[in-house]
DNA sequence: CAGCATCCGCTTTGATACTG
DNA sequence: CAGTATCAAAGCGGATGCTG
């Protein structure tokens, strides 16, 4: 990308990682940890794999990503953020809190992955009832099952969960709504949501109020 | 900008404030308050006429600015963030943190705006003594002066303060190293900073400890 | 299959000129 | 002052092909 010329800090990390798919980039091994070529293919759907090539390159030149090449056994090249692309975590939360008043039902021609919602969730969500005994809840929303675990936090994982003690199965809005605090139970249920299990742990979660489209 | 096309709140941000200079204009807006367009061809040297243009429609589409006629005596447009577009703040305050240490001594065909470094300096600097009586640092740094107005906060305005307590003058490396704390007033000096006036005051200010490029 | 590189048509951007 | 209009250059998207 052509640099802004401009002696501002925000310029100078727009001039890192102000190009298109960039920062969508720095998502995913954010969200994913270290990622295969072809994993950033997935979480990234429509990216031309010539594109994320040269932000890879451009990234790793920049020192906001590594690629290791794995030993024999796995034999894989594994991209990763260094610590610098770390500390990019607080301006993909700020995009996230803003973003999230846009997050209405999802079209058809939109595409889902778990992953995406995870980060937003973990954090959003607190365990209001922090001294009680660790329990789990996992929601059926994406690709994937993310399962969300109490334990004085919200800590999200992706994957099955072992025996959770409550699931959630619906479509994102009325579920993310649901999780908020900003749907009650009636309502989510009118809007195809599934709760089975221990109910209660609904009560147990929860986040700070925010006018989010989720509640509409 | 063609949609990411993806169910998750940080593309839904990206899709709206993703473009190239879009960000940079809600910067100057959030800034500054209200622009004038030239205000804002102004502060993003480099931005082609029709794209500054463009982009302010888009960003009026979608809820960030508005555009404000007004009356005779002005005879002239005024542009304004939204409180929605406000609240990109967060983002903008990520991104100056995150850019700062790419703030080594400009080149020469870079652009320095005082305003640009204001917003900065406010973030990052706090009054240590607040109980002490108000007092005023004004700089020299870049196309205007600075104004630090210390009372129990710290307060930066733009243009020439009314009698200052202490004036700095040099580049701006050198100046925010100081400011910071990160460089010692004799190492600054060698940097060809002058300081005239209660150099107490220097004291008085500093930020949290962040390896900037200005202490190098 | 994973990890690209190349080619090509389309869209976006940049630079400049011009206008109510 | 606050924009349009125009056009060349750069960037992007999509398809395809290559290499270990």
């Amino acid at each position: 990308m052509r640099s802004y010329g401009e002696y501002c800090a925000i310029a100078k990390s727009l001039d890192v990682v102000g190009d298109r798919w960039t920062l969508l980039i720095v998502r995913e091994l954010s969200l994913q940890g270290g990622c295969r070529y072809t994993d950033l293919r997935n979480g990234l759907p429509g990216i031309a794999t010539n594109l994320l090539a040269e932000r890879l390159r451009e990234l790793e030149d920049k020192g906001v990503v590594t690629r290791e090449e794995a030993p024999p056994p796995i034999a894989t090249t594994l991209f990763r953020l260094t610590p610098r692309g770390e500390e990019l975590k607080p301006v993909l939360d700020g995009l996230t809190r803003w973003g999230l008043p846009f997050m209405t039902e999802p079209t058809t021609d939109e595409a889902v992955r778990s992953h995406w919602l995870a980060g937003a969730i973990e954090m959003l969500l607190e365990d209001r009832k922090p001294k009680e005994a660790p329990a789990s809840i996992e929601l059926q929303i994406g690709d994937q099952p993310i399962v969300l675990n109490l334990a004085g936090r919200v800590d999200v994982t992706l994957g099955p969960g072992a025996d959770p003690d409550l699931t959630i199965t619906g479509s994102p809005t009325p579920v993310l709504g649901l999780l908020l605090g900003l749907l009650r139970r009636g309502d989510a249920k009118k809007r195809g949501v599934t709760v089975s299990g221990d109910a209660a742990l609904l009560d147990r979660i929860g986040g700070e109020p925010m006018p989010v489209a989720v509640s509409g």
